[in-house]
DNA sequence: CGGGATCCCGCTAGATACTG
DNA sequence: CAGTATCTAGCGGGATCCCG
């Protein structure tokens, strides 16, 4: 990533490893990608497992925010050659690395159920 | 929140704050809102000091987003009377707490700027 | 300056149907 | 079972105008 023969900082690639973060960033601050990692936890899991786990999630959804994921390196995909088809899907370093943040997240949301309740009754109010 | 008039668990409650926490959590886990705090940080922000930073955001969704903050108790709105009108918004103490996993997110992020760029250049390479 | 209201385009995501 | 393709409605979000 640093360029090595030059002793400039060199602006564009700030701004290009800039854009770039804020691409990752949207690709995974998503309600469904977020909840999907969550789910992976740390075993493997099959395409119907993690549908079901997610639950609200659409075929559609599901398939596109894997591909996404697996895209980012942040999943591996493994297609075992058997009938009926099975797919299972694991997290990766990365991955891992980040669902620590993600149930940070969870654990934060829980913590406050009952100040964001009682805020939105009294703004709900006026 | 907790039934006290009752020594069984109460299954409805629990339905009743998963939906919550769902809730909530598709508030929070959106692009927008997630750097609109990560902006906010510890000292209060004009609207249009926040519409600089968060770059890339549009007046109405800025507007949008801190109303919603607002209402789930992550943000206070002030506004003083004086002309031109002034805004300030700053964070909450849950909405402090909530910043600190954001900042965990922008730093894996960042962590795995390359990684991320390897592979997805191996993904699109297919 | 901050923000509400309106209009409107474009894309997201759900439903459905088809394949290996 | 997992995934792709198509069709479509709904709404997300930008642009614009006005108001206190």
């Amino acid at each position: 990533m640093t360029k090595q023969y030059t002793g400039l900082p060199d602006e564009a690639d700030l701004r290009r490893a800039d854009s770039l973060a804020r691409e990752i960033f949207t690709d995974v601050a998503n309600k469904w990608a977020l909840l999907i990692i969550e789910a992976l936890g740390e075993r493997t899991r099959r395409f119907s497992e993690l549908r079901d786990e997610v639950e609200g999630i659409s075929h559609k959804m599901l398939t596109q925010n894997l591909r996404m994921l697996e895209r980012n390196g942040l999943v591996v995909r493994t297609v075992h050659a058997v009938v009926p088809p099975r797919v299972d899907y694991a997290l990766t370093g990365p991955g891992r690395a980040l669902r620590v943040t993600i149930a940070g997240l969870c654990d934060w949301t829980h913590r406050h159920l009952g100040h964001i309740e009682a805020s939105r009754r009294r703004f709900d109010a006026v």
